[in-house]
DNA sequence: GTAAATGCAAATGATTTGCGGCTGG
DNA sequence: CCAGCCGCAAATCATTTGCATTTAC
């Protein structure tokens, strides 16, 4: 977990604004600053840790607008949620091709890129089940974080 | 989805009751009833999808006594929970190391094994995050079966 | 007999929705 | 202007919990 340069916050705001007006959404306060607060952290945060910083800028956004912003988000491909071990959904605004590192202790979740699990052989079984359009490898231990800190 | 041997069935059944034996959970007719339904299918069926299985034989069961049933069981060991892609959570009888085949279609879930994935090489990257424990894949595509019925 | 398990009903927590008012384009 | 968006409050859905009763061992 780690700070993203002001740099490729832009560009993602940047491409954010750009498929909004492509795609008829209107940018309002309240999604720029979602998607701001999402595209400034890769701590894959959740709907309410993503409230609770807008809130900061935005003191009258209500929590029902951020999920449905997250949820309009998705469907137009401008952020992807993701799946963790803990009950709750968690969303992410980086879209490159990557795995998971999920963290057992503190069920954190980091992103990794592994190119070469693109083009792996499958073992037959696995390609008798169906046409397989993508492998997603979610690795799963202990984190550096929770190993120096026990308990 | 295919059926399961009924001498498999058998086993993992014998199985759950010497654990439980030794373990000092008591063999319910509940419990008894739930496993063996979890253990009769490789669907990967929801909660409410046992309770209705289970109700067949069992008309006075509790949807509640389902989940603490297999919340129960995945603490001792005896039963798998899965993440998928929809919601809710799915459980699992087989406890052979094995990955998953999810159809964003149906939203199904198979098994296969992929004994080779145990010993590839990690990217750097992804080993400097922790210590890993287990890679777990998932392959998502369209299944046999949503392909041959388009819709 | 007794601790653990169950059934019932009510609570919880995350997420969704109906609706009237607000606002970006 | 006005369709789309928002805030509010109430609903929904999966899952959990408190409690009195029942049951396995």
């Amino acid at each position: 977990v780690s700070e993203i340069a002001g740099e490729l916050i832009e560009q993602r705001l940047k491409r954010f604004v750009d498929v909004c007006r492509c795609r008829g959404l209107k940018v309002t306060h309240q999604r720029l600053e979602i998607f701001r607060q999402l595209a400034s952290t890769d701590a894959h945060p959740t709907a309410e840790e993503i409230f609770n910083r807008v809130r900061v800028q935005l003191p009258r956004v209500s929590l029902d607008t951020v999920y449905r912003t997250l949820a309009t988000m998705q469907e137009y491909g401008l952020i992807a949620r993701v799946e963790a071990l803990d009950d709750r959904g968690r969303f992410d605004a980086n879209l490159e091709r990557h795995h998971h590192f999920v963290c057992t202790e503190c069920k954190g979740v980091s992103d990794f890129y592994w190119p070469s699990l693109d083009v792996i052989k499958l073992p037959r079984e696995a390609k008798k089940l169906g046409e397989v359009r993508q492998i997603c490898a979610e690795l799963r231990g202990i984190c550096t974080s929770c190993q120096s800190q026990p308990g």
